[in-house]
DNA sequence: CTGCCCCTGTAA
DNA sequence: TTACAGGGGCAG
């Protein structure tokens, strides 16, 4: 489900419906949902904020909370967020928060996967400098790219879905970006060429430009399912289909545990 | 660095 | 029945 447009289109959604609401009260149904405190705990420290604005930090949604605390929610594989009525709550939700409107914020996430946890002030910045840059901001330039990837040995690939550099690529934007740009996963990042690091910062900026407005477009109604593959994927999910600049079979390997789909043609 | 784990769902 | 799934934390 979400890499950082989708998580990206989740946050404004949840912005234009929820800014400005009370939290009631907030239920769980599973222990593992919150950390590090039980639910019970958890719940008793929202009930009556204000959710000033939501927001997203790499691939965090984060609430900002009167009193100065952030709920930050991941959602990792299979989470989704959004505000409806109570009586369309799927059975999969694991979270819900009431609202002083009646209405709720809903965490649906099947594969009990995800995770929040609310941070004071001072955990909320720790949180943002442990993070990588955003690949959306004006401090993401080709010569930081560049410098980054001098210093690391680890495959081109892994190097990208590495959160304490850049934040926000995951598997398919990660595989899309290298695909764009023509660079072999495997490559190790120091051996990129300065053309190379150039072509793959501008692949990452445009991708994900482009993948955030048609996510968020498409994440217009309450417990839509993400999907990224709908829009602009060219080798993701690929294999053995004709590359669409080469008509090279698409391969796929295995690197860090999670597949990469590739050219072998033209990403070398 | 890779491998395993957290979980459930779905498809081959 | 097995493999795999858009994430990430941890062990070895």
């Amino acid at each position: 489900v979400p890499e950082l447009p989708e998580v990206e289109a989740v946050c404004r959604r949840l912005h234009e419906w929820a800014a400005g609401r009370t939290i009631v009260a907030a239920r769980f149904t599973r222990p593992q949902t919150t950390r590090p405190t039980s639910p019970r705990t958890f719940a008793r420290r929202l009930a009556g904020r204000q959710i000033d604005r939501v927001h997203r930090r790499a691939k965090n949604v984060l609430l900002a909370l009167t009193g100065d605390l952030t709920l930050r929610i991941h959602l990792r594989m299979t989470g989704n967020l959004w505000v409806d009525d109570p009586a369309n709550r799927p059975s999969t939700a694991r979270a819900w928060f009431t609202l002083d409107d009646g209405r709720e914020i809903v965490f649906d996430d099947p594969r009990l996967l995800g995770r929040m946890e609310i941070l004071d002030a001072g955990r909320a910045s720790a949180l943002d400098q442990e993070l990588g840059l955003e690949p959306l901001s004006d401090a993401f330039t080709p010569a930081w790219l560049a410098e980054r990837a001098q210093r690391s040995r680890k495959p081109a690939k892994v190097f990208l879905l590495d959160q304490s550099i850049v934040v926000g690529l995951g598997n398919i934007w990660a595989a899309e970006a290298l695909f764009a740009a023509r660079v072999a996963p495997a490559a190790p990042a120091n051996s990129l060429k300065p053309r190379q690091i150039r072509h793959l910062h501008a692949a990452i900026q445009e991708i994900l430009a482009r993948a955030v407005k048609s996510a968020y477009e498409q994440y217009r109604a309450p417990g839509q399912t993400l999907e990224s593959e709908g829009y602009g994927v060219a080798v993701y999910n690929r294999e053995g289909l004709p590359c669409l600049r080469c008509r090279t079979a698409i391969a796929r390997v295995a690197q860090a545990g999670r597949s990469t789909y590739f050219c072998p043609r033209c990403q070398r």
